[in-house]
DNA sequence: CGTTCTATTGACATCATTCAACGCCGGTGG
DNA sequence: CCACCGGCGTTGAATGATGTCAATAGAACG
């Protein structure tokens, strides 16, 4: 149902590990790279700016957004270790979102001008390319018909299940995990108010099915939250 | 706001013409392509289906799919003239929509082999598909934003600009246009009850909004619609 | 240690769905 | 040619889920 993996790019096997991949990317002929690290609320681009560059977040986790006519911040995504950010850009060569940071986060630069002669060299990185768009593609209109055919408490159980997955993917625990995103910004992404989001956390608590504490989850009864899907 | 270009490869610019493109495309050692006709209900895929082509829709339209564990049918997209289907195969290169025609339609098919050496020999191909990808995922965020954060009459509203839109882009009236997809479409898309939609349609034609005749829609005030959204 | 952002809870209002009845239209068969 | 039937569409009334408003409390940050 959503066994969706996260888009991955498997360009060099070392840098999601390590800087020293960069050695190994040139011998191959693969993008050269640059790590950074981002702190919580830190803008890594905005909307309209060029897109010059990929980039592969390494640890820690972003949303991407886009603001409305009326100055209304929308948050289209949440990006988690291993997602391939930027993607929306191939478009109009600029970027349709802005992503700033949710907490301190590594991210991993991959020039554009080498990413396409990477791509032209290997049909490997051309292959995962497309499967890391194309997966975004899915992704998003699972989302969306999630979001068109569940209600409340649907969506959340569906949101809650959805990050489960993505720290499993990266070897955490997928029981009991830190939201690094506030109700606000849930709210927001699942476009409900934040006093239902508050609401429907505390029945499924009272109802043992989730333990809230502040941002720490703990899911108690995964087969019923699944079931609640249908 | 909405001003979204549908996704577009001219890969060969006779191709939407005619069936003589077929000469030129393998003179330029691009991918060749058989046309071929379908009508309303046909199926051109179905999810799980292997994914060893692109198509172009050329005329005509279509609607894309899943079907859920209960055997509900959701749609999760639209296509028009020049929309190229089949994107989200390259994830785990099978079909994870099915599609079929709204009406009597014309599909070029563009065999993925032959694609994907396209692609090697041009950088102008393998623009236009990253481009190509990259605006389905705009799209379908775009979507997912525009019923996130609108009401329902909003959403049709929406909608409705979003069609007008792909007709005026295949150079037929925007003002004045058919649905060729049902209520119950419609209604499944934007995940509301059809008699939601009959309601709000209804509605706007009192107002003098839109006039709507069966399947025949006239968007009589552009501005006021456009400023419903906000 | 106070200010601001975030989160919870209750009372109330409202928009959209559900259920139900009915009309329209095209196709099919007597 | 008419009668019947099924799919599509419209309309009304009642119900319910979710949003809004308001008050308060807790957490985070300087």
């Amino acid at each position: 149902m959503n066994n969706q993996l996260m888009p991955k790019v498997k360009i060099c096997g070392k840098c999601t590990l390590s800087r020293s991949c960069l050695k190994g990317c040139q011998e191959r002929k693969l993008p050269t790279r640059s790590h950074r690290v981002y702190h919580r609320g830190m803008t890594l681009y905005s909307e309209g700016d060029n897109f010059d560059a990929l980039f592969m977040l390494s640890s820690g986790s972003a949303k991407s957004f886009i603001t409305t006519l009326n100055g209304h911040e929308q948050i289209a995504n949440f990006h988690f270790p291993n997602s391939l950010i930027g993607l929306e850009g191939f478009n109009d060569m600029v970027h349709a979102h802005s992503l700033t940071f949710l907490e301190t986060s590594s991210v991993c630069r991959i020039n554009l001008q080498e990413f396409y002669r990477a791509m032209g060299d290997s049909g490997f990185v051309q292959a995962q390319l497309l499967k890391s768009m194309s997966h975004s593609i899915i992704d998003e209109q699972q989302l969306l018909l999630s979001i068109v055919q569940h209600n409340a408490e649907q969506r959340l159980v569906k949101f809650l299940l959805n990050l489960s997955e993505k720290y499993h993917q990266n070897s955490l625990s997928y029981l009991v995990f830190n939201l690094t995103m506030t109700r606000i910004d849930i709210a927001n992404y699942l476009g409900m108010a934040i006093e239902t989001i508050s609401r429907l956390l505390t029945k499924m608590h009272s109802q043992g099915i989730i333990k809230v504490n502040n941002r720490q989850i703990t899911l108690c009864n995964i087969k019923h939250l699944k079931e609640s899907l249908q």
